[in-house]
RNA sequence: GCGUCGGUGGCGGAGUGGUCAAUCGCAAUUGACUGUAAAUCAAUCGCCCUUCGGGCUACGUAGGUUCGAAUCCUACCCGACGCA
């Protein structure tokens, strides 16, 4: 049996990929599945650049929206939305597409990674969050000397959250890749520097004269602290024009590091007009 | 005009005779990535040589003292402040 096929739409942000999917999934009778890890948040519309109502065009968007801005989301929940949102799709005789600029989120479902099921454990985070990397990476090593073998020892995040589910599960397991029932063709987008610099000056202005402050404001009547608005981003804190601009800019490097692994993806450059054979997605 | 303080690498800012190409922060570059991922973390970061290592040019400018100066002295230029 032939796998249906799913096409991926990642990249750098403002290069227009919201857009491009539109298109697409007009030509071709498709649904959108976005894959941003705040866009998931109602409420975060400004700040993050959400499409629009209008923008959509009529084509059904999943995974926007889907929680408060005062809860966390995770990977593990995207997999598992996007997983079922896929099938849903597919049996409706659609074609998914999936876009966004999260990394990890992608690969999350496009690779199949498995991740074990351990619920935060606040009391264990605030406990360790005290202690040094050094003192961390002691604990882990006692706890499973495999997974302390590959972890960044610098890295609190990490080691933080590989104690967490070594002490719940005994160990930490092997990341396993899952069979894919999907074949997945992945776009990617990107800008030289210049184009991209000016592309991102244009929206962080426009996200400013649109109300972004406004936004923040709302979210912080309905109750979302200021820590937490600190967690979902630059453009949630205290931003300013010139902040969000470059801290934009820094994001969207990293962006290209992680993709760049992914040997898979077709790169278009977004600034020159793009034009698709159907055998990109047939 | 006099006085005081200051001029350091892309920026901010340490260093006040040797171990200084110069702590550190930011930016930049490269990269990592097993559950907050717009997060978190690492390496590099004057120039040249192939790495160990070596060479060269640098701490406002020009001189000087010294075995040795970013650090001390003199003059000059620039900035801030104070007094005129």
């Amino acid at each position: 049996m032939k796998k249906p096929k799913v096409i991926v739409i990642l990249g750098q942000t403002a290069t227009g990929k919201s857009d491009l999917a539109v298109k697409i999934a007009g030509k071709i009778g498709g649904e959108i599945i976005s894959a941003d890890s705040r866009q998931v948040y109602k409420g975060l519309d400004i700040g993050t650049g959400k499409i629009t109502k209008k923008q959509m065009m009529g084509t059904p968007h999943h995974l926007l929206n889907v929680i408060s801005p005062k809860n966390k989301f995770s990977v593990e929940k995207y997999q598992k939305l996007t997983i079922s949102a896929m099938a849903e799709i597919v049996s409706r005789g659609k074609i998914p597409i999936i876009c966004g600029g999260t990394g990890f989120y992608i690969d999350a479902v496009t690779k199949g990674l498995k991740f074990p099921s351990v619920p935060l454990d606040k009391k264990l985070r605030r406990k360790l969050a005290q202690k040094s990397a050094t003192v961390l990476f002691r604990i882990l090593i006692k706890l499973d000397k495999n997974r302390a073998k590959n972890i960044d020892p610098k890295n609190k995040v990490r080691l933080i959250r590989a104690i967490e589910i070594a002490k719940a599960l005994g160990k930490v397991p092997h990341l396993v890749l899952g069979v894919l029932s999907y074949k997945f063709i992945k776009i990617g987008l990107y800008l030289p520097p210049e184009k991209l610099k000016e592309k991102v000056e244009k929206r962080v202005k426009k996200m400013f004269k649109t109300g972004l402050l406004k936004e923040i404001e709302k979210l912080k009547k309905s109750g979302v602290s200021e820590n937490r608005l600190r967690e979902l981003g630059f453009e949630y804190f205290h931003p300013t024009p010139e902040k969000v601009i470059t801290e934009t800019i820094k994001y969207a490097k990293r962006q290209m590091t992680w993709f760049k692994r992914d040997k898979d993806i077709k790169w278009f450059d977004a600034s020159k007009k793009i034009y698709f054979k159907k055998t990109l997605y047939y």
